[in-house]
DNA sequence: ACTATCGGGACCTCCCGTTGAT
DNA sequence: ATCAACGGGAGGTCCCGATAGT
């Protein structure tokens, strides 16, 4: 039980990680088995439905993940320009440590499966909206907004960091993510009439 | 000498639709010449590199496409806005003709490839860095913008619109283009303070 | 387990059956499979280094095999002339029942790919060397020659044999190897001082 | 006609060289036209019937090739044993030269095609037949031997050259070419009885 | 005598999923 | 929970030959 839950977090922390590099169809299950140092017959056993069930497992865990690192830079932060700081420094150092090979762990996959029914597709789709809602809930918390005003600079702040972390990928520089965050910051200090 | 040209843009055509809806690795060398109509045969004649070579020239074709229509909507627009408003409606529709399949053509291998080496990495940085300055450009010489704002504006909308479009394709909704656009037209009324 | 072993056995016997008439380039993965009635999935499973590792280990089988063959014909042998007819016996069916088809299985594979760099270029060299060391240890024993004489002689009868099979193959007639027979077992009788 | 001419030459002769070092099978068009520097269109204007017929014909040349240096070796040679210095010494250069990449010109095809029912396989016993023969002659009016006598041997010499070469070349060493040398020399200053 | 293009088949490799036996 | 083995399909590359137009 212990044993085989290990084996199956292990193989759900490889798989996100390549993920991450590679995407869905650059992920062969052969190198997630590989990496996680799993036998290959385990892995049907706890993934019963294959390699979709691996990656939207992955993809959920590193979502979670996620999630809890801004709700902990939510709960520090003092005013919302501060957790934004913190979101955004998170992305920041994965990119310099993994040498611009990682950064939002979903998009790549997300990108890849949209469209083609797949159930990746509503895993992802699941992951953006918690994570919209997480900081719409937030700016309407701390920043005094209308819950509709919320929404919608949730899903600005969203755009801009997804935007951002693929520009920053592509071109091997952080510029773009210092440009958004400059932007972001600037934007919740000083808010546009919506 | 005519009838070669064609095949070889009709190769790139399908290339760039297979690769904009299931990216690099799930598009296939088979799936590209059965929707390009073309034999095995013409293909590495046209395209000897390959794979990576086909891809490179389906992407480069499609930037430039885009770096048109961006030209063409900077002409004719009267204010800066009216420019964001061609653009964004142009992207709203190839969501929503394509069933959100289809976005920002150079996202989805963008993101497979990055930090992989490939020679394909590198493509996908030259068109946007083609798009960063086109619309830098065009935001310095019609908002009265100083070079370095520009720039810092032209990133920020980039990643905008790219993270929107990723957002909207995963979520199957325009909602994140239209708040994108929202901001991003008030943004440019209203320049925040650089 | 038992039934993994067999396959993998048909797999050699097949490659290496293949490998002898057309060698190396002429045989293709397909045909081997076909050939031992094995499928795609079961030949990386037993061989996860492809190609080189069936062609090795048909090689090192058939090599083996010979061996055994020499072995038994010197144990039987009351003569090393008696011996030799045995071998030479032992080729000239080989050739008469295949058509002059198979001759001496490790050649055509031996010169494609002598000086590619191939592992399997090793594999080759090995199995002549071992043969040679056989026929000189043999000599040495049973014809009262220095260890310098047996090798010098080994090299020489191996190369008549290998020379003759290649002109008997290409001739469709055992003419060659006959003189080869009747030179050697004359070389025997009365050995020429070297 | 005379351009013509010299691009067949030079595609004749990368042929005969990309077949010594890696045989029929080995050998693509595509690369004999690349190391010839002649262009693909042209070659079935010369070779209408196609990779055959030049392996045919690229064969037929060496074969010829070696047949004058022979009979040059033959012409200036005081003993057959000079003679056979000649010859033995043509082939050890090759080896060393061409870093036992290149051995007999003839063989590695031969055995890839023999029993194949393929044209090419008459033209490397026709080649064969004729060194034999001539090699034959050569013994018959120099060492008076009866002509049987001479066929014998010279089907001996040939066995032996062609396996010591195939030996040579596998364990990169000149070994079984000096083997072979000193035996063949030895033969012919103190022949066997037939 | 050569060019540019077509045409499809074969190559080796790797894929993901399944099975029955432990 | 894991293993050995199967099963066949798809991947990208390269092959040789053909063709129409000079």
């Amino acid at each position: 039980m212990k044993k085989g839950e290990d084996t199956r977090v292990r193989i759900i922390t490889a798989a996100a990680a390549l993920l991450d590099e590679h995407g869905y169809h650059g992920t062969g299950i052969n190198a997630v088995l590989a990496s996680a140092g799993a036998p290959r017959g385990s892995l049907y056993f706890h993934f019963p439905d294959g390699k979709d069930a691996i990656v939207s497992a992955a993809l959920f865990a590193v979502g979670a993940q996620l999630s809890d690192h801004m709700e902990q830079a939510f709960a520090v932060a003092a005013t919302p320009a501060e957790a934004l700081d913190a979101v955004f420094g998170f992305f920041r150092s994965r990119l310099i440590e993994t040498g611009y090979r990682c950064g939002c762990p979903i998009s790549t996959v997300s990108l890849e499966v949209s469209g083609s029914g797949s159930p990746v597709a509503d895993t992802c789709a699941q992951i953006y909206n918690q994570w919209q809602m997480q900081i719409s809930q937030h700016l309407q918390y701390v920043a005094v907004l209308t819950p509709a005003a919320a929404r919608h600079l949730a899903v600005v702040l969203l755009s801009l960091i997804e935007g951002a972390l693929l520009l920053s990928r592509s071109q091997r520089s952080t510029a773009a993510l210092d440009a958004a965050q400059t932007h972001a910051v600037a934007l919740l200090s000083l808010p546009i009439p919506h």
